[in-house]
Formats: structure tokens, sequence, C-alpha cells
DNA sequence: AAATTACTTTATAAAGC
DNA sequence: GCTTTAAAAAGTAATTT
């Protein structure tokens, strides 16, 4: 059988990091081809890089946010690009500012349909949130790593909240492990 | 030290006549859902068990008071929707079931999954579905459940299903249409819950 | 009636209301 | 709390064709 841990992918990866400088949003959506700036509907500044794709939100600290990377290479790439066209708006960047990843979304198959409500009895309900009718993912809270995971009856899953790659896989393996103690997989 | 006991009595005041609309809030929807007494009542003591840990500060009292009669519901076994609940309610639906949420989390409130089974009297009178019907209605529900068919889905839906399928089965048709309106849902969910059924039921 | 679009949930940073 | 951004999961709903 096929190791979950082998499905599991990389969705999207958010990271923050920033120029230490002061900008002038204004002159910069001016300048800044493609990007969206509403200040009276959210203070930061949208700007999105084609490859590799991201979505990076620029505001008047110089602060900034990227969004969309599947990868944490793909994150810097995208940054890089985000970097380079603030100097070409004669804005002074330094060489590599500090990028912290802040969270990694992934997605993973376990290979069986689950019994959700066997799981979110099993797992205990004081852990679980399961409420089929508002969403049909059972929604599991996890200390170590500390990440959320999102159980579908498919046997698919999501993880989101962790901060490195390995955390996906250690819960991924926490997972598994549990639901098979309750004897639950299979 | 007047104007303390002033704010004090202003704050306890306030408090008093917050606790006294909350119950009318809870008694209004109750009453526009058809509930009995019972569910009112465990209602009001979720909202005095959410008051007393200051669950309401930041929220609205309607919202509280909605979500303490959603999860009064479903203790008594004889649950509401979320879309009948805010139906009665002025709270939309997202910040209902956002509430109910949190506090069932917070009081350790433990709902288990609401059981389609559930439904299916209450839907069943509505329609005028004969005592076979629902008996019928139920056996549906559990044989298809077990085999792995309600996970992740509504249990308002997989109810409507199961009913329209007994109701074929027991020569008592009722319209895709008629069903869906009972249980507020749509016919296209009504389609896909029952196809499954009827599969893993083997019913041809 | 089938296809498309859109919304529900999770986490996360950013500045400001 | 909210606002915006991205992405997945699967169910449901509202529109369009």
């Amino acid at each position: 059988m096929t190791d979950p841990k082998d499905t599991i992918n990389i969705e999207n990866v958010v990271a923050s990091t920033g120029i230490g400088q002061e900008l002038d949003l204004q002159s910069v959506a001016m300048d800044l081809e493609g990007a969206d700036y509403d200040p009276e509907q959210f203070p930061g500044l949208v700007y999105r890089t084609q490859n590799p794709k991201s979505a990076a939100l620029i505001f008047r600290s110089g602060k900034i946010v990227c969004t969309g990377a599947k990868s944490t290479d793909d994150v810097h790439e995208s940054l890089r690009i985000v970097f380079d066209k603030l100097r070409e708006l004669q804005i002074q960047v330094n060489e590599d500012p500090e990028i912290v990843v802040q969270n990694i979304v992934t997605s993973a198959d376990l290979g069986r349909n689950l019994n959700l409500n066997a799981i979110a009895i099993g797992l205990g309900l004081e852990n679980i949130e399961y409420e089929p009718e508002q969403f049909p993912g059972l929604v599991y809270r996890l200390d170590e790593p500390e990440v959320v995971a999102l159980l579908f009856g498919s046997g698919k899953l999501v993880i989101t909240g962790g901060k490195k790659p390995e955390d996906a896989e250690h819960a991924v393996d926490k997972i598994v492990s549990r639901l098979e103690d309750l004897g639950l997989l299979e | 030290r007047l104007r303390k006991w002033q704010e004090r009595i202003r704050t306890k005041d306030a408090g008093e006549r917050n606790l006294q609309f909350a119950l009318s809030e809870i008694d209004r929807m109750a009453s526009a859902l058809g509930v009995p007494r019972s569910v009112r009542e465990v209602a009001s003591v979720v909202y005095r068990r959410a008051l007393n840990e200051d669950l309401i500060r930041g929220r609205s009292i309607e919202g509280v008071s909605t979500s303490c009669l959603y999860v009064a519901c479903r203790q008594e076994s004889i649950p509401r929707s979320l879309e009948e609940v805010a139906d009665v309610s002025r709270v939309e639906k997202k910040e209902i079931g956002r509430t109910y949420r949190y506090i069932a989390q917070e009081l350790s409130l433990e709902m288990k999954p609401v059981d389609p089974k559930e439904y299916v009297p209450r839907f069943c009178s509505a329609l005028d579905s004969s005592e076979e019907v629902q008996a019928k209605a139920r056996e549906i529900i559990d044989t298809t459940a077990e085999e792995g068919l309600l996970s992740g889905k509504s249990p308002t839906g997989f109810a409507a299903a199961a009913i329209y399928a007994a109701s074929l089965l027991c020569n008592e048709k009722k319209t895709q249409r008629e069903v869906a309106d009972v249980a507020q849902v749509t016919e296209v969910t009504i389609r896909n819950r029952y196809q499954e059924q009827i599969e893993t039921m083997g019913i041809h």
C-alpha cells in the first residue's frame, strides 16, 4: 500500500518579509503594472506574480506577505521578483531580506474511506469538531505538531497551520497511527 | 462612592434586562419553531451557563440566544437545521453556526453529530406519510449510514433522500420538490443522496 | 437537467477600523 | 472581531446554458 506520506502535496505557502523602509503605496500603485490598491477596502497593495504564481500584499510599512506559492522555494523566487520590481521603481531593497514562512497548507490521501461519525466519537468529541451540516470535513486539532487537520469521508485530508514541510509528515503519521489504534482505518 | 453604586445598579439592571430579552427571544423563536417547553428550558439553562462563563462578550445576545436554542433542540433529539433556526432568528445562518461552535466548545457540550433519523418523524408528518414510510426511511438511513454513506453529508439531505426513497417503495410517492420543501434542501441534493442510497441498498 | 460559479471550513501574516 | 490574499478538501446552493 502507498504510504500516505508519499501522497503529501504542498498546496499553499504563506510567508512574511519586509524591506525595512516606508513606502508610498499610492505612487507604487501608479508605477507598478497590475497592482491592485484600494486603501478603503484593505490597507495592503496586491501584486501578483506569474512564474511562480503568487500574490504579494505590500504594506505602507514596507512589510510584505506572500501567499499562493506551491513551495518554500517558490516563495523565495516570487519575493525575489517583487524585490526586483520595487528596485526598478528606485526603491532601496537589501540583498536578501529575511523571509519567514508563516503557514503551509498541505493535502494528502489516506487511501481509504473514513467513517467520520465513528472517528468523531473515537478520537473524543472534546478534541474534534464535526458538523456535516456546516462543512463536510472533520476538524482535528493536533498538539504535536501544532497543526489543524481536516479529514474527509474520501480519506483525503488537508493539513494547515504548519511552518515547515515536516510538520505535515508528522501529522499524517500521528493521524494514521491514531486511526489504526482505534481500528478506524481499513 | 455613590457613583460606583449607581454604576453597579445600572450594570446589574442592564444585565437583568439583557437576560430577560434573551429569554423572551428564546421563547419567541421556540414558539415559531413549534418546539416543546422542555426545549426552551434547556435553551435557557445553556444560555445562563454561557452568561456565567462570560461567553456573551463580543457577541450579540440574539446570536447566542439562537445558538442556545439550536443546541437545545439537538440535545432533546428534535433537531432543527440551521436553516430553520435562521428563519426565525434575526441573525444570519453563518453567524449562528459560528456562535454555536464557540459555545459548544467553551461549555464542553460534546455535541454528537445529528442522526438523520431524528428528522424523520417531523418531515414525514409534514408530508402526511404513513408509519410504514417512516419505518422504511429509518431502515434506509441505518443501512446506508453503516455502509459509510453518511460521512460528510448533511443530515437533512440524507433524511430527505431516505424519505423520498421510502415513499416510492411504499407506493406513497412524493415528488422531490415536496420532500425538498419540508427538509429545506434542493432537489439536486435529494437526487444525489437518493441515487447513492438505493445503490447500496440494492433496490431496483 | 447538466454545467458553471460560488460559498462553507482550516491557518497565517500584514495595518487599521 | 472585520477587512484581503492563496490553496486544498467535499457538500450544498444558486445561476446559466
